[in-house]
DNA sequence: TCAACGTTTCACGAGTAGTTGAAGGATGGA
DNA sequence: TCCATCCTTCAACTACTCGTGAAACGTTGA
């Protein structure tokens, strides 16, 4: 991944409503959402929401379709991992201690990785808000 | 990792000299490089440095101490896991398919890791560069 | 064809980050 | 004590980003 890309994902990742729009996207896989359902859920305007959607867009984080008169985003898992992996490699040299940190959590991801069972885990729509530490 | 710590640590990362400051800094490990050696390496004007300097250590991801005139700076390892890992962890819910993007290296350091082959946690005062075989 | 709906774009004001150069501490040697 | 060195802080300016509301756009169904 190229360093402008990497800049431009996390600078994309550095404000509270997009990361908050990844974590919702990211578990629904594919499948992604609606705009209009995404600024409900999220309560964000109409068009505050467009902005961050199309900030992510751009910096490759997320993709979107359109479905009749709805307008469908999905997490671009690719993207986002590009730019993870850039961190802990291009810009980290893969150092242990960092790794280290990333936790047993990844490390039992990855080793599900390697032994191929890669299957894009599509959690729950419903239940797939992870909610998570706040 | 809070949040909001997350996030002043995604924007510190967000800049082209700022991410060349953590690459920098992070293979010398706790031995880190002076301010003006810092300086001269990455061609920036002494008042700039020390704003992003000190941006970057608002956010976590490197530390400072002084010896005699200089000030060192050093990378705080355990500051940037933690971003990446809330990344990795807590917005990407360990999706194997970001993992997978985080490539082979990763996965191979992660089973070094796995192994107790990683430096200790946050304090080995010569582990510093880590020389990662790539 | 037209109204309704979902979404994006535009214009504006406010706040914040970036850059530069000069001034201000802290430290160590003469 | 004085001076040079190293680094940080400050002030001023520019440029960018954020948020709001209104208008515009594209699609659908009557």
């Amino acid at each position: 991944m190229e360093r402008s890309k990497v800049l431009s994902a996390l600078s994309a990742l550095a404000h509270e409503s997009r990361l908050d729009l990844v974590r919702l996207l990211v578990p629904r896989g594919d499948e992604g959402m609606a705009a209009g359902d995404i600024a409900r859920t999220l309560g964000l305007s109409a068009s505050r929401l467009s902005f961050h959607l199309s900030a992510l867009e751009q910096a490759g984080l997320i993709r979107s379709r359109r479905v009749s008169r709805n307008v469908i985003y999905s997490a671009d898992l690719s993207g986002i991992g590009g730019a993870i992996s850039y961190l802990l490699a291009d810009c980290c040299m893969d150092h242990p201690q960092v790794l280290a940190c990333c936790g047993a959590s990844a490390r039992h991801a990855l080793h599900r990785v390697a032994e191929g069972d890669a299957a894009p885990r599509i959690t729950d729509p419903e239940s797939g808000t992870p909610d998570p530490d706040r």
